[in-house]
DNA sequence: TTGAAAGCGATACCAT
DNA sequence: ATGGTATCGCTTTCAA
């Protein structure tokens, strides 16, 4: 190991007070940026502060003032399958404009690890605390964080029940989905889904029932596999319905893995998508927008939502009046695996 | 807002010394597991503490003890395309194991960000700062952390020159590359890259150069477009060799999305893959394991590099030997994309 | 406008 | 084994 020298002791407001030859008290109203001090030494202790390099110690700041200057977020894990990574990006760059850290974990879906992280982000004090829980329970969570500060709870997997949520509304994606379909000329539709059936694709199943009904038309759902390989699940489903020669003339897929598994089978067997059969995922991953690819989806809007979770951590750490509950909407982004319904005629199988 | 009650006022190790009937010191020491202590003693402090819900207070005991429990990290972007979410992922797991908390900042490769996110890990008195900076130029990075903390550089676009640096080796995946396609048969292999021509670029390319030369081939290479649309710039280049009826029998691509945008762009002219000609990516992003894309590349170890930066870190806070510089080795992961050299015969073109 | 003194919640050091 | 006291770097409160 080369040596490197870090500085002995490094200078706090009492170095520049020294320097200065005022108290450091008045050290600290200067770089506070307090009025009550004359512009004269104020710039004398600022220049001095610039000069020595002095930096401010958070730890110390917060001990003292009682505010805390951080905000805690976990996420079950940023992969590069998921969107937290999008969600994280804004909030990083919102709190970095308030000039607050961000303390990230990713619990790799443990609850052992959701907990710990709980209790890191208590012994350091954060300010709020943004999670993604892994599952639908979150009494773990709550009780770790024994309201030490404000949680707020992201995604579907949480209803209104606690305090904090923000939460996106996945009978608005059937809606879209559905109403978008039938306008193509579409009647035979079917939902893919996989276990296990939590909130977020319980919404999606009620939704897609409800809407369907709306149309006069009889939904199909399917389910297969599990959440962490969704896209064989999709391959086995389709397989299932192309033996059973039962394809519907389009598949909405709970999610943009699934549909994948799906577009790739569908391509194997000879069916022409759209031409065949039209194809919708969800979530409007990265991939999906790939050439080759450009598969029509729901956009849920992680940007959004990142934004706002820390609007909600920021006013409720300055005690201001914030809404407690917001619902996000996803949008449809119409690709290049949705097309007017073929006619019977028309199809190959 | 629903009305929420946060502890007036939390306990502190003198809340439990008074219950105890001890002096504060003594539950210091309970709580952080001294040897100093009775053993009947320390079980009444540990209990009282678990009953009232004591939280040790993090920022006073770093800064009592001068010693840091965090470590900053700083990232351009966690978009889903990129694969320093996995990084971070090891980062965190190996960060809570050892009672470590993450600052992470995303600089959104805007150098205002990146160092406005080091003076906050300055105010924060990280133990570490590891870095995957936006650019080949750092200044700014160490400026604004003026050795307060050792900075752990990360990627490939830093050289050794600064004290701490994890790097990948890229003439390694230019190795891996020829050496399979030569053993494959191909002796027509042409290199795509895009600008800026950073390290990482240049180690590709020279690489190319000389394993080429070691098989006797000559190396063809092309450059279109900007790093942040490769996809694009790997369509505008296959397009032009297949307009001009040059194309090689094996591409390999800087980046995993321009191997995606050549791949549509060929199967759009008819042309087979692997059959007519071979395709490799660099990176291994997620998609390129997806049913219908399959594509051979390069893997990079970024879950081994985020082990071995949180490892480095956590060396440097405990003042042990620490490897200062390391190499790490992408390895070829072989899917559909490639395949023997087609004979002059078969080709279709 | 300025500064002295008292904390914030913990650890370190030195007695006992 | 236990406790008193100083200290970490800063903010707050109060008095001048």
């Amino acid at each position: 190991m080369k040596g490197v020298t870090y500085l002995y002791r490094k200078p706090t407001i009492k170095t520049i007070a020294q320097l200065a030859g005022v108290s450091h008290v008045a050290v600290s109203r200067a770089l506070r940026g307090c009025s009550d001090i004359s512009a004269e030494t104020k710039e004398r202790i600022l220049k001095i502060a610039q000069e020595i390099g002095y930096t401010p110690n958070a730890a110390a700041r917060s001990l003292s003032s009682k505010r805390a200057t951080s905000v805690g977020m976990i996420v079950p894990t940023l992969a590069e399958n998921t969107a937290y990574s999008a969600v994280f990006n804004q909030i990083s760059m919102v709190a970095a404009e308030h000039g607050c850290t961000v303390l990230l974990g990713s619990s790799h879906r443990s609850l052992e690890l959701e907990r710990k992280h709980c209790q890191m982000m208590c012994e350091n004090r954060v300010g709020a605390l943004i999670v993604s829980p892994s599952g639908s329970n979150v009494s773990h969570i709550k009780e770790a964080c024994h309201g030490l500060f404000p949680v707020i709870f992201m995604g579907g997997k949480i209803g209104f029940e606690e305090d904090f949520v923000l939460t996106l509304n996945y009978k608005h994606s059937a809606k879209l989905v559905v109403e978008y379909l039938y306008q193509l000329g579409h009647s035979d539709i079917a939902l893919f889904t996989y276990a296990p059936e939590n909130n977020t694709i319980l919404q999606k199943k009620d939704g897609f029932i409800q809407e369907m009904k709306k149309c006069g038309l009889a939904p199909r759902m399917y389910t297969a596999g599990h959440a962490d390989d969704t896209s064989t699940a999709g391959q086995d489903l389709v397989e299932q319905l192309i033996m059973e020669d039962t394809l519907p003339t389009a598949i909405w897929c709970a999610s943009d893995l699934m549909a994948m598994g799906v577009l790739s089978t569908l391509r194997n067997h000879g069916i022409r998508v759209p031409e065949d059969i039209s194809l919708i995922g969800h979530d409007d991953l990265y991939f999906g927008r790939l050439p080759g690819i450009e598969l029509t989806t729901l956009h849920t809007p992680m940007k959004e939502l990142g934004d706002a979770a820390m609007q909600l951590a920021l006013g409720l750490m300055e005690r201001e009046q914030v809404e407690a509950h917001q619902i996000f909407h996803p949008s449809l982004v119409i690709r290049g695996t949705t097309g007017p319904a073929p006619n019977k005629a028309q199809r190959q199988h």
